[in-house]
DNA sequence: GCCAACGTTGGC
DNA sequence: GCCAACGTTGGC
């Protein structure tokens, strides 16, 4: 089993709508990188780290699992969607997604400020400077770590 | 709202 | 293939 964190703009997607649909099909990623690795990487089972970004206090707050295999994400083929993707056809899609499934929020968030100084977290790829990914892998130790932390 | 870092696009 | 211009991300 794999660990991963995926990253929200809470003001889009939160960790509470998640709560409530239980269930999102993760759309709209348009970076090769974060596609791949949803696409190679994801397993169904695999842990994921909600975090939120772009808010007043940026950090995980909550925990989902991955729901299904990569397939393709429906937005890219609708010319109503911001995420239409003009490039891409159903023969050979170039964006894939999968679903995420919640499985708890946390009883605090865990804020990138207290991540950034925590020793232990050292190397983690969120704290890497630069780092935009927003679905990334997450070293076992690190993902235990964090979880002793809440 | 600012801006640094990064990714993509397109002319050459 | 280079690289300038542009668009986006995301912390602050």
């Amino acid at each position: 089993m794999n660990y991963w964190l995926m990253k929200s703009e809470p003001d889009t997607f939160s960790i509470d709508d998640l709560k409530r649909k239980k269930q999102e099909a993760w759309d709209g990623v348009r970076n090769y990188q974060a596609r791949n690795f949803m696409r190679d990487g994801m397993r169904p089972g695999d842990k994921v780290f909600f975090y939120h970004s772009n808010c007043a206090v940026p950090g995980i707050v909550g925990i989902a699992k991955v729901a299904t295999e990569a397939y393709p994400d429906p937005s890219q083929f609708d010319p109503k969607s911001k995420y239409f993707d003009p490039g891409s056809t159903r023969d050979n899609p170039r964006w894939m997604l999968v679903d995420v499934k919640f499985v708890k929020k946390l009883e605090r968030t865990i804020s990138l400020k207290e991540l950034q100084a925590d020793p232990a977290l050292d190397g983690m790829v969120l704290l890497r400077k630069g780092s935009r990914l927003s679905v990334q892998p997450v070293e076992a130790r690190h993902w235990k770590h964090i979880i002793g932390l809440e």
